[in-house]
DNA sequence: TAGTGGTCTAGACCACACG
DNA sequence: GTGTGGTCTAGACCACTAC
């Protein structure tokens, strides 16, 4: 039965294995537009016998298509085709207007607090935020950032004692850069750095994607007046939403 | 026998399936340092006795690691703690001077080009390089780009037919920004973005990573002079090696 | 109740690395 | 040859969705 999947698959047989032949035809359907944004694909069980091959190797095809992003499967419902339009945010600015870029793009943004606490600064926010060693106690937030119903980053940030303590109600309700800029706090300027990371088991809970899909990373520190530290953080949001922009003039 | 592994992993049975309890059980050890970077993990079978599971389920656990990025498995030799520091990127450039950066931190650079030939131009090339649409002809290149014996990053680039001609023997050998330089072209803007996708089947193969792991994509459009489009394409590189950095002043 | 995807098992065979 | 990870099978049971 294998051979004759393989012969049925167009292969040489011993070049890539059958779940990689099988995910990269059914990649092939689905650009092809056989399926669909948001259409159904044949169970597992119909799609082995379509293929002649065990539902263990089926469900490995699938898992490759899954970590490419092509579909995403509910239990109990069956294998989706995946679409998306990504939103854009623009690096220009220091902290991102999210609830800002979120309305203009068509999604109604909000947030979700995990977490507000006084902590130890670690090294790392001491440096960052140039903070003296005596005062080294930071406000620690963590809160999910949602697009609709679709949670898409998590924001993690350090606030220094006095600016979290004064701000502690409206930081955990609303967007960083909205309540900090209608507090009279301006920002003028960042160093950002972006880099790619796969979820790991706890962010995949948070953001509700598979484990190990690609997010991006912004780290920021954002400064006040001449170039006073003020806030830093990161925000962890799924590839698959957004995408930064910039331009250069040199 | 598959409670006595739930027991011993102290769990409530019920919550996270085995090989997430497992992956993450590896993962803490891991990072608690019982495994050095570069350090061999226990065979599949050896694991599979310690945790009291069958191979699969292992397997499993194992994938986990290797989509966060934490293991990577060699046939014949075993599994294996992956470590490694990015290479930061400036993107205040608009095109990424790689061989630069790569050599400051400690890499030899070098390209291998997998195309360039003389092609239609796409629509979308057509309007970010502002072409008429009668010399709708562009020089399309491909090209990889090694940290040493490491593949980092897979660069497409499209030019213009007349430059892609007068310089395609030294955009073919070398990194395109010098090449550039040194053939009297100077950038002097540029329209950039970032994103994350995960790896296809295709671009897994020419990175030499596992299918779907975080890549980042630098897509640019480069001018000269008076803000002419002059070259365009994008980076896509592995998120385990690459990272881009900016600043802002507002 | 029927159908779906999620988990897990036990076992087979293969390809590769190393001694 | 021995040990390793890679592929694939056949089958069991579970949890969830829908009717």
């Amino acid at each position: 039965m294998a051979s004759l999947s393989m012969v049925s698959l167009g292969q040489n047989a011993d070049k890539p294995p059958l779940h990689i032949a099988i995910s990269e035809k059914l990649k092939a359907q689905i650009e092809a537009g056989r399926y669909e944004p948001g259409a159904r694909l044949p169970s597992e069980f119909d799609l082995g016998e379509t293929f002649g091959v065990s539902r263990t190797t089926i469900r490995r095809a699938i898992a490759n298509l899954t970590q490419q992003g092509l579909v995403t499967t509910q239990r109990g419902k069956g294998i989706f085709v995946s679409g998306r339009q990504k939103i854009s945010f623009s690096m220009s600015n220091p902290l991102m207007q999210f609830d800002v870029a979120l309305r203009e793009q068509g999604h109604m943004g909000r947030v979700q607090s995990l977490r507000f606490q006084l902590v130890d600064a670690s090294p790392e926010v001491v440096r960052k935020l140039a903070l003296s060693s005596q005062s080294a106690q930071v406000y620690w937030q963590e809160k999910i950032i949602y697009a609709g119903d679709c949670p898409v980053a998590l924001e993690i940030d350090y606030f220094p004692q006095q600016l979290g303590e004064t701000l502690a109600q409206p930081l955990q309700q609303g967007f960083t850069y909205s309540t900090l800029s209608m507090n009279g706090i301006q920002l003028n300027g960042a160093k950002v750095s972006l880099e790619g990371v796969p979820a790991t088991y706890e962010l995949s809970e948070y953001l509700a994607v598979p484990l190990g899909m690609p997010l991006l990373v912004f780290n920021y520190v954002a400064y006040c007046g001449d170039r006073r530290p003020t806030i830093c953080g990161q925000t962890l949001s799924r590839s698959d939403w957004t995408c930064y922009t910039s331009e250069f003039e040199l």
